[in-house]
DNA sequence: GCATATATGTCAACATGGCTGACTTAAAAT
DNA sequence: ATTTTAAGTCAGCCATGTTGACATATATGC
């Protein structure tokens, strides 16, 4: 629990600095994150996710669209989606924010070894709700090809 | 960085609910647990693990005080200092939401194996800032015995 | 085709937990 | 005696979560 604490910290410290030059949030940083992972994500299965409510999401969401790091454009099957992606600049801003990051765990997969990478990777997986953990590692699925 | 976002989320779930319950947030649970693992712990020591400002740690502190789950007592070698401990009501109140980490983290250990627990252990260490990693798995020293 | 359900968005109000800045008090250190 | 340190306080701000109510467009089902 003790580690888990630590790491979260360390790990988030400096995109929040970085973030914070844009007068954005961790939360921000969160659904560039997901939107760059997930290109034409669906604003309801970002939701599920994030696990916040859409005024949550809303107000960081809009606030991208209008600053022009995520465009949105209807769904082809169902026009009532606003697919999400990445701009160009949005593309550029998760590259520097994470960064960080993957330099970190870059490190520490360096200094821990192959084999002890396979283990973290295991049991931070079982630490995940076993519901959501087939959908880790893999993006989500398109509504587009979902069907309904 | 996707497995420790999801990871990190559902780790919390299940304690924010039951802190809602007394009023609580999830800054109450840190300064509980790291208090817990550390009675006796000064208040700056304590700014030096949470990293948050005074201010901020007051709040949460002063009700969990007010609420009788943390006692205050000087220092005796330096009284200025405001040596913090759990009351029993406040190892109560840690055992209790701790419970759901300790499960879920044990069913994860279960799962992977005690080689995956070692390499899990291994590059969660090596995500922290290298400074604060002796730190880790230890209580802080006294302030008592420390010597100034 | 009409009724209902779904995807998305919006307004308003509130809570939590960060932050800065300014200032106080008591005790320790020089 | 002066300065530094440990702790606390007041006030106000900001980010990000919440609930509840309602609006709009589109899809779906009978």
């Amino acid at each position: 629990m003790e580690l888990l604490f630590y790491a979260y910290r360390d790990f988030t410290a400096e995109p929040d600095a970085m973030l914070a030059k844009y007068g954005f949030g961790r939360a921000h940083h969160r659904v560039i994150y997901f939107v760059g992972r997930n290109p034409g994500i669906t604003v309801s299965d970002l939701l599920g996710i994030l696990r916040i409510t859409k005024q949550s999401l809303s107000r960081v969401l809009s606030q991208l669209v209008r600053e022009g790091f995520i465009t949105q454009r209807p769904g082809s099957r169902d026009r009532r989606q606003r697919l999400l992606e990445l701009t160009n600049r949005g593309v550029e801003l998760e590259r520097q924010l994470s960064q960080n990051q993957r330099e970190r765990l870059a490190r520490a997969y360096r200094q821990a070894g192959a084999e002890a990478v396979e283990g973290f990777r295991k049991v931070v997986t079982g630490i995940i709700n076993e519901i959501d953990r087939p959908k880790v590692g893999r993006p989500i699925p398109l509504r587009e090809a979902r069907g309904r």
